[in-house]
DNA sequence: TTATTTTAGTGTATAAATAACACTAAATCG
DNA sequence: CGATTTAGTGTTATTTATACACTAAAATAA
């Protein structure tokens, strides 16, 4: 119980489970919060959707696992990940014992450098509230987990900007916040909130549509470091 | 990519990574958060204080593990645990790949049916702020990150209470608060916050000490369900 | 060419939560 | 029996949140 950890020796003494990285990777498309699956092809679970994932390598953290997840399954770099919540339930996979460390992935709405584009490809972008459950394994747990935690985490970090591309209207931030959070927030209040924050740098671009021009803004990566972030929308919300 | 993970027989193809699972055990004793760390005996970190922790059974569970481990070091069931993070850095133990899941587990100040007691002992109480740093492996890291959770968590939920004996005075709890969060917090508002929220539930019994004495109170488990607890004290926390 | 529709953005009155701090209460101590 | 100690309540100013009405600038329709 002291020394837990055996030597080097040791090792072998014991079985050893499998750990794989899985990596819930949203995205919004035509405004709409996606997920990105992958449809098996073998027992167990064929035929199902699953979050992507694969085994770990020795030579690679954990974290350089889930962004070479990240970039096989997207083609994407340089995007905001966050680990999840390991998965560690003895039957989770029929096969073999798999403890599984889930991360979040997001990626910007403009880096659509992705394969999952055609119909018929086994990698796809689902609607996060149209997915195909029940997915593989315990992926329908792992994803409202990883759902909540979205939620939970809009409220007091700047995640919402990695949704967006470089360039956006505080109406398209606004509207994230909606998607994420499943309610109508109020417009003026948004507005208020969220220039108050200082987070946001004008830009000289509008964009215009059907009705009045909007000005575009972008995400101050720059913030000075003072005052802290904080923007929450509800009180009552956890984890 | 699309069947990340091989069949039965294949398992033996790859590398495994030994998987641990550490208890960063937090208590009060003498008013004062505490937590329990093991002192090494062998190769690597000899002599160096640790994180309690043991290799995963292939039967059982992370929080099953978690729990084992718990029990094994303090001889305390049922008692708070929370999985925390999980470190997978490629060469945060010297001798061989080791991913381990940290969980946070949080002891009530009446439980001591603990071995820790004696000086001497291999097992021991640390307060906080004076753990013999450095810890073994990555182990100062783990507690610094269980600490930030524990005091992002005390604001929103009602985890300070798992560290309280049955029964309390509100100026206990409001101590609970202030030693976690590091700051003093006005008497006043505390006692009007704690009581709106209705999770305390009034018991007949008093304390006597010095001055005047104390009114017990006892955390209600049967809160009802309709509306939820939020216990904010300050504004711009964040884990 | 003017009225209507559409989307963008601002302002304001009220309600609620927070923070600071002064006060009262019940016991022991000297 | 007054001072001290710890417990607990009350009051007010300030900040923050909420709801909602208003103005602005473009396209489109009459």
């Amino acid at each position: 119980m002291q020394d837990e950890r055996p030597a080097l020796y040791d090792v072998s003494k014991y079985q050893l489970p499998a750990v794989t990285v899985d990596v819930v990777i949203f995205s919004l498309i035509n405004r709409t919060l996606h997920v990105l699956l992958v449809q098996r092809k073998r027992w167990p679970f064929e035929g199902r959707w699953a979050i992507p994932g694969g085994f770990i390598r020795l030579d690679e953290s954990l974290e350089e696992a889930a962004r070479r997840e990240l970039e096989e399954e997207t083609g994407v770099r340089d995007v905001y990940l966050e680990q999840l919540y390991t998965f560690g339930d003895v039957q989770r996979d029929p096969r073999h014992r798999v403890i599984s460390v889930a991360y979040i992935a997001l990626v910007r709405a403009d880096a659509q450098t992705i394969r999952a584009s055609d119909e018929n490809s086994d990698v796809r972008w689902f609607p996060v509230d149209h997915v195909p459950a029940p997915l593989a394994f315990d992926h329908d747990q792992i994803l409202a987990y990883a759902l909540s935690r979205l939620r939970s985490k809009l409220e007091y970090t700047t995640l919402a900007f990695q949704l967006l591309p470089e360039l956006f209207s505080i109406l398209e931030l606004k509207h994230i916040y909606e998607q994420i959070l499943g309610e109508k927030l109020d417009k003026g209040n948004f507005y208020r909130k969220i220039k108050e924050a200082g987070i946001l740098e004008e830009t000289p671009y509008m964009r215009e549509g059907r009705g009045r021009p909007t000005r575009l803004w972008r995400f101050r990566r720059d913030r000075p470091g003072d005052k802290q972030f904080v923007f929450r929308w509800r009180e009552d919300r956890r984890e």
